[in-house]
RNA sequence: GCCGCUAUGGCGGAAUUGGUAGACGCGCUGGAUUCAAAAUCCAGUUCCUUCGGGAGUGUGGGUUCGAUUCCCACUGGCGGUACCA
């Protein structure tokens, strides 16, 4: 039998297609065993050898729970929706619904070439008019309830009808926008446009007016996460604050239940620690501050109240709704040129240089515990949206508030003595309180408390909770997005499109430019308007989506739901979830919001949508440079030139249609990219140095690609080479490289089918797993997939002989072979329970070394094998196991147990130390005492060497681990 | 600044509960085979060494009979986040 790999790979994708053999039933005479991978946006470039680390990791997940009798759900999808398509749509008028259908087939194509053993038959399409009607359905229910902090859950919007008609806000407790006092009778003197007015205050999914990401350049607004640094993620453009009408989810509602929800999953502590970053809780309190003159008050939101003796002054948000009324005629002048600077800030200004900048508004605020006038100011560094936007400024513990004060000459008055404590912060909450008042001498907990619990009894100010997550802003004025399912009425009265009308689909149109902040639906006359009203015509973004997919997949063809109860009651939830780190935090995050909201409302068992969490590491590709210089020659001529990075200013040199001469580098120079598809690798001294070798200029030259016609531009900018040779004379330069993340535009991405083409699917599955631990962030590097290709082959000639058919016999396996095989199996199971995927390929090895070793070739030891390495290396296994007559498939073929009494050793090898340093090794029979083990090490010959002329202080002896002497 | 992750040969990495540090692979060195090369196979490969041994898991300390593993204090790298009161 020959090793041809492209032929198995052919001949077992083919087959597993043809038969099947990945398809999931919603069986339940099985236990359910349901992994997941993060569904890709499906891009233009392909997938690089980056994407499949995890998938390659989840599938032997499945595979492995398959053959151990689970029924496994893994299914593979797409997150269609989103800005690149419309973009791409936009630059080349090419549809978004035909570049996805496009850029999806040859994503399937690709994950289908590495031997994924997902069920297609369950794939999901975000973009999918049948998947985004559930999308619209789903938002439709959130936009249908409020949220009850009585009962902490979700409630019909209907129940809190009744309850304001009944008894207005009295007694009502809810998440809500801000606080409303309505009684029962203006509740029910009101028209229908005012009530729904005050119902959007509550709704978990509603309208209002907010200060938003708002990004020019792309003419939408953006979620939190899709800023990054006061750009845009996407495209890397400007953003800026800016008051819209938006929709939004109530995710504040969740907040308590979404943090409380982490110790209950199986999530990294890294990860844990970012989402309750994220949602960032502080507990403090709420205190009322009378201001001089008005009737008004401040409040203001502290962790701090026992510092409240030392505040100095007040700090509001120059946004701030009180500024207006409490600023001075004296102080009008200054504070109009205060609020026009921080208009003129954007938001990048602000973050790139953090000013102490600010403005006295002339009005004084009262201190409610020592009756002290305290003038207000206002400031950018408070920020309008955290807390009350408003607080009470302790320049002795407050960094920022002391940086003020310094610069406005304000007083300050040490209220903590920290010097038991050096370098302690005012969130360390540590020292003891002094010049406050009946607080004096408090530790700082204490006081906290005291403080709390005065300003409770004075009646101004109670203890609050306040956390860091603003709501979701759920609206973007795109395109290619779920448009929402809302139709404004006669009388502006957002109403949902009924169940029966939905999806909501959209409008064909030729432009999807969106015009000064206006939806490009907007443009769509004819959609907008129907019988019952106007449409809305934001979309949703792209999260809307994939905020629920896992649950689609358990009933991917359900028209009468978004899944069938009986469907999810079987699947439950994600056992394993498996995904990239960059959506660790709001990928999760809305996900489990949603989550949560079904669960309130009784449509899926579970509190949390997935159970455990594997985030894999990045490859990094290295990205790499070509050098420009000058060559100024002897007649005073200036070349442009190509140099390797080793070559400094100065040197002396002759180049072929240049002349002779020494190199500068100057301002005209520089560095350029170089695609990695010229670049080799090798290694000199046992460094690595990558070069672009003469032949890969020639050739890309010649080349037909996108890569080579980006270099030949590049290359059109130096008119010769400073060529070095090397050992073979071969001409190159050395270029410079950095590890970065994979990107078509970086042109340092690596494409798996290429090098399937060339080792094949199974070498690079186990190849990618051998890399390292898989949550671990690592360079690809192609140097070491040879190692796991012979290892391949020695595995196979371990089966095949020099003829056609296999080599192996019925006879028994020895007691030697038998403890390989057992030793595998269970380091095996152990290694894929517990994620270690590198030291199971490592298991494989070692087992190979030592089968081939034994010149094994029994039936018993050898087919067990294959099942082993199933997951590992698909095609491979089938290949064998249908030479080996097995039935059927190989992946649905039971996994093999491991039996103790193949394990247990006769005798041991223990290490003999003296003082903690080995000195030698002895074996004694396993079932020896301590007593005997002891006795024996004694007597032997070389510890008595060691011993001789030192006394015996003590000697530890740990069974079936080793003997140490303590002597002296 | 804060939070998280991480540091082991020339390189990727292993050591699961505190018990022989460097498994496995790459690379390198030598040998076999070959007219030769590729491929394959065998042996060696942490460093130093006077060949007795000594040192060694980012640095400095500690706990322990014994520390890559636990504790304290640092340093570097990567990622996240940022005026959050």
């Amino acid at each position: 039998m020959k090793f041809d790999v492209q032929a198995l790979d052919r001949k077992w994708q083919n087959y597993w297609q043809e038969h099947k053999t990945y398809r999931t039933t919603n069986e339940t005479g099985k236990p359910k065993y349901y992994v997941l991978d993060m569904f890709p946006y499906p891009s233009g470039s392909g997938l690089h050898v980056g994407h499949p680390l995890g998938y390659i990791g989840s599938d032997i997940v499945a595979r492995q729970k398959r053959q151990a009798g689970f029924n496994v759900l893994h299914p593979m999808g797409f997150d269609a929706f989103g800005l690149p398509a419309e973009q791409y749509a936009i630059d080349t008028g090419v549809h978004p619904s035909e570049s996805t259908a496009h850029n999806t087939a040859r994503y399937r194509e690709q994950m289908e070439r590495l031997g994924l053993s997902f069920d297609w038959d369950r794939s999901v399409n975000t973009s999918d008019p049948s998947y985004f009607k559930w999308t619209q359905w789903i938002i439709g229910r959130v936009f249908d309830h409020w949220y009850d902090r009585q009962e902490d859950r979700a409630r019909p919007i209907g129940d809190l009808v009744s309850h304001l008609e009944a008894h207005g806000t009295d007694g009502l407790r809810a998440a809500e926008s801000e606080a409303l006092a309505v009684t029962a009778a203006e509740f029910r003197g009101m028209t229908e446009k005012q009530r729904s007015d005050l119902l959007m205050n509550y709704r978990l999914a509603f309208r209002s007016v907010s200060y938003v990401n708002w990004c020019e350049a792309l003419g939408t607004v953006l979620a939190n996460d899709e800023v990054k640094d006061g750009r845009s993620e996407r495209g890397n453009h400007p953003v800026e604050q800016r008051p819209m009408l938006q929709w939004s989810l109530r995710i504040t509602a969740y907040a308590e239940r979404l943090l409380a929800g982490l110790d209950t999953v199986d999530y990294s502590e890294g990860l844990k620690a970012q989402q309750v970053n994220w949602i960032g809780k502080s507990t403090g309190a709420l205190v009322h501050f009378d201001i001089e003159g008005h009737d008004e008050r401040l409040d203001i939101f502290t962790t701090r109240p026992d510092t409240i003796f030392g505040t100095t002054f007040m700090v509001i948000a120059p946004e701030h709704e009180l500024v207006d009324r409490l600023t001075t005629a004296g102080q009008r002048g200054e504070i109009d040129d205060y609020l026009s600077y921080v208009g003129r800030r954007s938001e990048l200004d602000r973050m790139s240089e953090n000013r102490v900048t600010g403005a006295f508004t002339g009005a004084y605020a009262t201190n409610p515990l020592n009756g002290e006038r305290v003038p207000i100011y206002i400031a950018e560094y408070v920020l309008k949206d955290y807390g009350t936007g408003a607080i009470m400024a302790v320049p002795s513990d407050d960094d920022r508030d002391k940086r003020f004060a310094e610069k406005f000459g304000i007083d300050i008055i040490d209220v903590v003595e920290k010097t038991d404590y050096p370098g302690a912060t005012l969130k360390d909450k540590v020292g003891r309180i002094i010049n406050s008042g009946f607080l004096n001498g408090m530790e700082v907990p204490e006081a906290i408390t005291a403080a709390t619990r005065r300003i409770e009894a004075l009646g101004r100010g109670t203890e609050q909770v306040n956390y860091r997550i603003r709501d979701l802003v759920f609206s973007r004025q795109r395109y290619w997005g779920e448009p929402w399912p809302i139709i404004y009425d006669g009388n502006d009265v957002p109403q949902l499109v009924p169940d029966t009308e939905l999806p909501v689909t959209l409008p064909e149109m030729e432009d999807f430019r969106a015009v000064s902040g206006a939806s490009p639906l907007e443009r769509a006359k004819d959609w907008v308007a129907t019988a019952r009203g106007r449409r809305e015509t934001d979309t949703m973004p792209a999260t809307a989506g994939s905020n629920w997919y896992y649950l689609r997949y358990m009933d991917p063809n359900n028209d009468g739901a978004f899944v069938g109860q009986d469907a999810v009651e079987y699947w439950q939830d994600v056992d394993l979830y498996v995904g990239g780190a960059e959506h660790a935090v709001s990928h999760i995050l809305y996900s489990r919001l949603i989550h949560k909201f079904l669960y309130d409302i009784g449509k899926v068992p579970t509190r949390e949508p997935y159970k455990k969490l594997l985030n894999q590491g990045m490859i990094g590709g290295p990205i790499s440079y070509i050098h420009l210089g000058i060559l100024l020659t002897d007649d005073g001529q200036r070349h442009p030139i190509w140099v390797s990075s080793d070559l400094a200013e100065g040197t002396p040199l002759e180049v072929d249609g240049a002349g002779k001469g020494y190199l500068v580098l100057d301002e005209s120079t520089g560095t350029r990219l170089t695609p990695l598809r010229f670049v080799t690798e090798t290694s000199v001294n046992n460094e690595s140095s990558f070069r672009l070798y003469r032949s890969s200029v020639d050739e890309a030259q010649q080349l037909d690609h996108q890569d080579a016609a980006y270099f030949r531009t590049i290359l059109q900018q130096g008119t010769a080479f400073a060529w070095h040779l090397d050992k073979e004379g071969r001409q190159y330069l050395e270029l410079s490289v950095e590890q970065g993340k994979m990107s078509k535009r970086k042109y340092n991405a690596v494409n798996p089918d290429d090098i399937c083409a060339r080792y094949g699917a199974d070498c690079f599955r186990m190849y990618e797993m051998f890399l390292g631990p898989i949550d671990q962030a690592k360079p690809w590097s192609v140097s070491g997939i040879d190692g796991v290709y012979r290892f391949l082959r020695r595995f196979w000639n371990l089966y095949t002989g020099d003829g056609d058919g296999l080599k192996v016999s019925d006879a028994p396996g020895t007691k030697e072979e038998m403890k390989v095989l057992h030793t595998l199996i269970r380091k095996v199971t152990d290694d894929i329970d517990r994620l270690s995927f590198n030291t199971c390929v490592s298991a494989f090895m070692v087992a190979t070394n030592e089968l081939t070793k034994l010149s094994t070739n029994k039936r018993e030891v050898l087919e067990p094998a294959v099942r082993l390495i199933a997951p590992f290396a698909p095609h491979l296994a089938e290949e064998l196991f249908e030479a080996l007559g097995g039935e059927g498939s190989v992946h649905h073929a039971a996994w093999p147990e491991w039996d103790n009494k193949y394990l247990v050793e006769d005798s041991i090898t223990y290490p003999i130390a003296f003082n903690g340093k080995t000195r030698l090794t002895l074996e004694f029979p396993s079932a020896s005492s301590r007593e005997e083990i002891e006795a024996a090490a004694r007597a032997d010959e070389q510890v008595q060497g060691y011993l001789s002329g030192k006394s015996v202080r003590k000697v530890i002896v740990v069974p079936k681990r080793m003997v140490n002497f303590v002597v002296g």
